[in-house]
DNA sequence: TGGCTTTCGTCAGTCAATCAGCAAAAGTCT
DNA sequence: AGACTTTTGCTGATTGACTGACGAAAGCCA
């Protein structure tokens, strides 16, 4: 029904399924032959394989097609107020190679970008990929984006980058569409992307020093107005009153229920805590104190999603962040509140979970980002019809063809 | 650039102002004679007229085409729990024929949109159009809808109407889509395209007898996984703690800044008031119990707002309902909380108004979501290829063109 | 009124995309 | 090994959409 050229065709198979010719044709009521000139230049480009043959009924095997997401390859980092990562990853968000590394944000933009950069040609060296098999690169900044620039907006604890331009610079190194976002909002895009495709309303949480969201609605990553969307930690909630947070306000909820507060809960208790971690190995070796504090910031947390369910109606919610590997009990704090409280409406349907994606969602989230634009079926059709300039003889410049990897998906 | 036959053009148009042929063959980059073929079916078809001349540069004057609102009509209705409202409208929105009437929506949806269906005949009578110049359907309801089957969903007011068929029931008199959606949801669109309609990121908040939401974020309407998105008038503030709510719980919003809660604290001040219209009478005449009542209401709708912009980030507020009409009372207790509390990148391009559609702001809405579904460009492409079935030799059945409406929109 | 300028509608030609049919290829089955 | 079955790539034909150009139309100006 949608035709589309070729984007359309990848878009089908990017889901990872093997399909034949016949199969494709069907799915988008076109003849066989319009189907095999539309599949010419994906194969050409590598972006789709023929994978092991189907069982043959009788007469001769179809060939299989299937996407190949070792045809090129995406740039993605996740840069974090002390640490850095970056990987070099294939086009369904499968790293590669990873490198993360203690580094400051504070250092500035150019810094950092320029550590990025230098990372990233070892990785291609490493695993002897030329440069411009990259198609684009991903960036997951602790901060408030503006995405359509690229540009960081008043960040709180990014000195420096205000204003930076981000995919310019970028741009020096890599000559690709280059995307950044905030950090949290990449790990909701990486959790979906991973775990939930189909799920058009999600909240992904993240539990860490800071508490934020990343926010899913209506199947599109929800930014706001000035990229702020999602930026929960700072909701009053009651238990909160009179509690003085860093942000300057109070009764916020990061001011009780973040890491660095219920580790200082805890030091009231003499236990020794300071981090994020330290709280969970305490609840992991079954203290109870700990185990209480930290339901207790999941039922605080739970009073703020609360009003995020009523609002927005999500039918996900994915708990992230260091707090949130504490076994279930935040998790439990968090649904004692949300169930007790919300409308039966909204919670009938509603699934609370927590985030199965270790610390490398942020990097799977700007792979994701970076893919979903590249491959985009628009993006997709102008690459493959600059294939052929002038009719039929095809002499467009095929470097790399050779150098792509044979990663045969399964059938299902 | 984004080639899309004369859905596509209808599109361009539909911002009112009239173009030459050469105006758009300069936007979609096409030449004169495919712009003049592509819109000889929207001509045909009335959608599009010509208007008067533009000026002369010394030769022929060229003609501008502009968008005829008027050339079909679509059906909206608005049905509250006591009252509904039904109206004829042209395809910009504007209602060409209307009627409100006492209506209890308890008495099933059979009753009710036979009523609706009949009146709307009337309507037809009386403007001398026929049934099939109606080319769509919009219809709200107090209640949750799921919009994409039409049906609601455990509506809390609406006995009898839980799981209804809504749009199989209407199709049966008017045999074209049918919209379906929660009120409030259509006062944010219609809202939104009388007065903002480039607002990508905003939330259109009712406060009457009860206090509900329409959310339009990333440039659509958000509805959530049920159909409950935007249902605020149930959250938690903590002025609240402890007052009963009718819905079962406690501490909710609605309980005390809700028309009849605002009615009964006057109450007990000695003043006589039940609905909001009451109260907004006391507050008109200047009552000062009234109107620190009305101010105290914003302040705890300020509340639960704060919490919605930390989360969505909207760039843009309206308030409307019954409470809202009570001069600026209300919107300065909202905006001194909102204000005070949410973040500076948050409220720093944030703007708080009053709604100043009235109460037909219902039907405008949807007439909007009817208008919008029945116009997209894809659906044009449609209704206008099927006007050639073969070839050039047009023998379509044309009816009704000669009762075009001769709306000439104005240069701006 | 007649000349000039500019736009409008039409027509044939071009180009890309798709389909139908066919022969070759690649298997299975006896 | 040979007959049979099914897929594949190729070719010419068809379709649909757009371009470019031309004469007609419609207004200014003298």
């Amino acid at each position: 029904m949608d035709n589309g050229g070729p984007g359309e065709l990848l878009r089908i198979l990017r889901d990872g399924r093997p399909r034949t010719r016949a199969d494709l044709a069907g799915i988008t009521g076109l003849g066989r032959a319009a189907i095999s000139s539309r599949l010419e230049p994906l194969l050409k480009l590598g972006l789709v394989v023929p994978v092991s043959d189907a069982a043959s009924t009788g007469g001769r095997p179809s060939a299989r097609l299937a996407f190949n997401p070792g045809a090129r390859l995406v740039a993605a980092a996740d840069v974090g107020a002390t640490h850095a990562t970056v990987a070099l990853t294939d086009l369904s968000g499968r790293i590669v190679r990873e490198t993360t590394e203690r580094l400051e944000i504070s250092c500035g933009p150019e810094a950092v970008l320029d550590w990025l950069a230098m990372t990233l040609q070892g990785h291609l060296e490493t695993k002897k990929r030329p440069a411009t098999d990259i198609i684009a690169v991903g960036i997951g900044l602790p901060g408030p984006v503006e995405h359509s620039t690229g540009k960081p907006t008043s960040p709180p604890i990014m000195p420096g980058w205000d204003g930076f331009d981000v995919p310019a610079y970028v741009q020096q190194t890599f000559d690709v569409p280059v995307l950044v976002d905030n950090d949290v909002n990449l790990m909701a895009l990486g959790e979906r992307a991973t775990r939930w495709p189909n799920e058009d309303n999600m909240i992904f949480l993240k539990v860490a020093t800071g508490i934020g969201s990343g926010v899913v609605s209506g199947g599109i990553l929800q930014r706001g107005a000035a990229g702020v969307a999602g930026d929960v930690g700072h909701i009053a909630v009651s238990r909160a009153a009179g509690i003085q947070c860093r942000c300057g306000k109070t009764a916020c909820l990061e001011a009780i229920a973040g890491a660095p507060a219920v580790a200082a809960q805890l030091r009231e208790n003499g236990l020794e805590a300071t981090t994020g971690n330290d709280v969970v190995s305490l609840v992991r070796s079954g203290d109870l104190a700990a185990i209480q504090a930290v339901r207790q910031a999941g039922r605080d947390i739970g009073e703020m999603l609360n009003m995020c369910v009523s609002f927005i109606n999500p039918s996900l919610i994915v708990v992230g962040g260091s707090l949130a590997q504490s076994g279930e009990h935040l998790i439990a704090g968090i649904r004692e509140t949300v169930y007790a409280r919300s409308t039966p409406l909204a919670t009938q349907h509603l699934n609370i979970t927590q985030s199965a994606t270790g610390p490398e969602a942020g990097v799977v989230g700007a792979s994701i980002l970076a893919v979903e634009y590249a491959l985009a079926p628009q993006r997709v059709n102008d690459f493959a019809t600059r294939l052929h300039p002038g009719g039929h003889q095809n002499t467009g410049d095929l470097q790399n063809v050779e150098l792509i990897a044979q990663s045969s998906p399964t059938a299902p």
